[in-house]
DNA sequence: GTCTATACAAGGATAGAC
DNA sequence: GTCTATCCTTGTATAGAC
């Protein structure tokens, strides 16, 4: 039920979303939904926490946490795109939340965290010379983000790219950029 | 009245605003803004072209078709950013559509083709070797366009960041990647 | 050109039968 | 657990005075 719900809040926008055509949707009418949920919006908070709790829980293994700055920031982006490929419908609601909400605000607060730990993770890296210093940290660091979270717009699971090929294509691109890559 | 329509949409998104808060952004009222257009959908359509004239625009200049694949797609990204920055409420409704209704799905549709003319501009770079062959071309693309389109969602053009120098550091950011780049 | 008042539909949510 | 019927609010849009 929630992931037919999700679906349908990614299709047509969460708030053009009516409980009645997610009633269509469920095969069922409206009154059964709040017999399962307390409303609309319940369903909006079982999906941010899925998406939240997937992103967030990258950042707590050992790869992310030990080892050179370059090597974390690769294994966390790397991570990111997984779980983003793994939780598609969930994290691509979290992506469009416009904060019209008390919910949606504190969701899109722990967004923030979450970026902001990468952030950190670039500065890092530019501190022992792994990334560029020519580029202001914060526009690298948005850059980047939005190459990755684009994926959402566009990547199907059951295309041919795998996860794992995209995580390598998005980490290759993120450091090497569109140049033929040196031979070695 | 159609800018302060616009950076209403962009807050809160197209569907959750209402023509009550519209007027009460106008600081009118509602009545008074069907004097003047013809509904909501209206206020959109005007957007939305603004938005499609400017980035379709940059496709018919000289540099857009003269030169080597690699120049002409850096002349277009750039284009594609300034055009961005400067129409930068008109091209962030744009992107954030979902293709509600046959308004939607039409502007929808032209956006797709401008993708698709730098998709092929991204082609030709490939075939002449100047740029990598290793990934997939259309993974590249969409990669592209999402590091691009995401300049909607942070960039303040009253920052200290000029539109040139955020057009720089895109390009910059896109052929050479993260890596510090070689001394020349 | 802008206001007040209001028509009319759609949306979220609940009551109560089954 | 799910249905029909219904309540109340909000939303788009119009009528008509000023």
């Amino acid at each position: 039920m929630l992931d037919i719900s999700v679906a349908a809040f990614n299709d047509r926008g969460y708030d053009a979303t009516s409980m009645g055509v997610l009633a269509e949707r469920l095969g069922t009418t409206k009154s059964a939904i709040y017999y399962h949920v307390a409303g609309k919006e319940d369903l909006l908070r079982l999906a941010l926490d899925k998406a939240l709790d997937g992103l967030e829980s990258v950042l707590e293994e050992p790869g992310a946490r030990n080892g050179s700055p370059a090597d974390r920031l690769r294994f966390v982006l790397r991570g990111a795109v997984l779980v983003l490929v793994r939780e598609l419908p969930y994290v691509t609601l979290l992506l469009r939340l416009r904060g019209n909400t008390e919910l949606e605000r504190s969701a899109l607060e722990r967004r923030r965290r979450f970026d902001h730990e990468i952030a950190t993770l670039v500065d890092l890296a530019r501190a022992d010379g792994s990334v560029r210093t020519d580029i202001d940290s914060r526009t690298i660091t948005r850059l980047l983000f939005g190459m990755i979270n684009s994926i959402v717009e566009w990547y199907k699971p059951d295309g041919s790219l795998t996860p794992d090929q995209l995580a390598d294509d998005v980490i290759a691109i993120a450091f090497g950029g569109l140049q033929q890559p040196a031979e070695r």
